[in-house]
DNA sequence: CCATCTTTGTGCACGCGTTCACAAAGACAT
DNA sequence: ATGTCTTTGTGAACGCGTGCACAAAGATGG
């Protein structure tokens, strides 16, 4: 109110808060599809409830991007559809490389998601000499030698890893050092960068994980009892740790409740750590 | 109702910090990892560096789940790994079903990760009669008529859904009433669920979004602030839609910005308003 | 058995994000 | 104009997560 937002009151440019910026994604989807039903106004509540979120989160983000709504009646769908996209910067043209054309890759390129919202796929590109030249999704793909001259020809600065987890970092290096400063892994691996560029992850493992965290947990509950806290502490790691000896086997320590698939399997070994987030192409 | 579900009171006495439990994966796999080579002990410094986080984060995160470390020594790998893997729930079998299986499911099914850690696929459904009885990743696929036999046969807990934004809920919907508690969804929309059922979603027009906005703030910061106050507010909603204003701001920033030189591009259309996670099968 | 050195476990403070609750702003009817 | 009604925008409180800094625990060496 006092400041309304006369002169960018530095909660600007700078200011929206990260978990703002990951929210307005998905404020824009809802305005879409209001903008195509031809809605013309929407309240922060019915907004709120197609994004699945808080009104109040909801006001409070839109609050940082200015103010575009008008009380008692509620946001112009169109003109926030604009808003959102422009400080998103959606309104220009980013081009993406995707590099490691297998199962994921070849997903991802034929994923409509990308075109949609103002990202181009410049080009696929993958390690396989066999794949070279193989059209995906209607784009040949190409050689990882080429990799650099593709990315400076596009002025590519946005790369996407779907490559196994062992050629992930390798990747990374490549593009960063020919210009790219934003990149979406899929690769199963923590991948390290220089400041300035950025890193957003998606790990199917790890979502799986959590998930299973959360089942465990509401199983454990409807049964009465977790029984966790038995041997949660108890269990003694004084001996257990025995650094020259290494005790060979954790496993027979805490025998635990009988697992309903009692597979296990726990000892799986996968040949690197953590298989590829796709087939080696 | 609501987007439901999403943290509970926390009064949970074995209460283990939601994003502790988002990063326990991340140390396991780091965990797995030194264990292939033999490692005995790891300090936390160590294995802070190759999970990628803080050391003082990662030995509070360990404290949750108990004293499993070792003062002036550091933690045993193949104990960590077996506390770590149980208090996931690991240590269990995890039959999971995927439903949709266009680019995106193929390869979901196809991606090691999912065996190597306690699930199992345990069906691929897909709506396509077509594609019923064709054999992806090995298994057959299984026509959408099937899946409340499958899930209640097999004893799912966890389904992924990689089908078409449009069928998402739908599918979701069936799942739940079949049984399913916990849901991986690919589809580019909100779901909702009963309370009781967890959801987690992975968006990849999303996070290329919030990749846009960091890059396009960097670009602007380059060249010095476009900041975009020029549009700000007022103008009339109605017409302010039209972007002439595009071309002011952020224009000088991107490498590329191909952008056709009409910025009323804006208008990108989308049919559908957010495509489909995955092409229809 | 004592001294020293290493590394964990955690109390504490800080900052971000969420939520509540309400005054102000504007639409709309009279 | 004026009053009523709706909905925004935001101040303030609260809670979670993060990171610092350090005492305690235990290993190691003499």
């Amino acid at each position: 109110m006092a400041t309304g937002r006369t002169h960018r009151p530095a909660t600007r440019s700078r200011g929206i808060p990260e978990a703002t910026v990951a929210r307005l994604p998905l404020y824009l989807r809802a305005l879409t599809a209001l903008s195509e039903r031809s809605v013309p106004t929407v309240s922060s509540e019915e907004l709120a409830a197609a994004a699945g979120v808080n009104s109040a989160k909801l006001r409070k983000d839109f609050s940082y991007l200015g103010s575009y709504g008008t009380r008692g009646v509620g946001y112009d769908v169109e003109y926030l559809v604009y808003q959102i996209s422009r400080e998103l910067g959606l309104t220009q043209d980013w081009p993406v490389v995707i590099v490691g054309i297998g199962n994921l890759g070849a997903a991802l390129a034929n994923y409509g998601g990308f075109a949609s919202r103002g990202f181009r796929v410049a080009a696929l590109i993958d390690a396989d000499p066999a794949m070279t030249g193989k059209p995906v999704a209607g784009i040949a793909v190409q050689h990882t030698d080429e990799l650099e001259q593709i990315i400076a020809d596009n002025g590519v600065s946005i790369g996407v890893i779907a490559t196994p987890a062992g050629a992930a970092q390798q990747v990374c290096d490549r593009l960063v050092a020919a210009g790219v400063t934003s990149i979406l892994n899929f690769a199963p691996t923590v991948l390290s960068v220089p400041d300035g560029v950025d890193v957003r992850k998606v790990d199917l493992s790890i979502e799986l994980q959590i998930l299973a965290f959360h089942e465990q947990r509401k199983a454990g509950e409807e049964t009465g009892t977790p029984d966790e806290a038995a041997s949660a502490q108890s269990a003694a790691p004084a001996d257990a740790i025995t650094p020259g000896a290494a005790a060979a086997a954790p496993a027979p320590l805490a025998p635990h409740r009988a697992a309903p698939g009692a597979g296990t399997d726990n000892g799986r070994q996968g040949p690197d750590g953590d298989v590829p987030a796709v087939m080696p192409a």
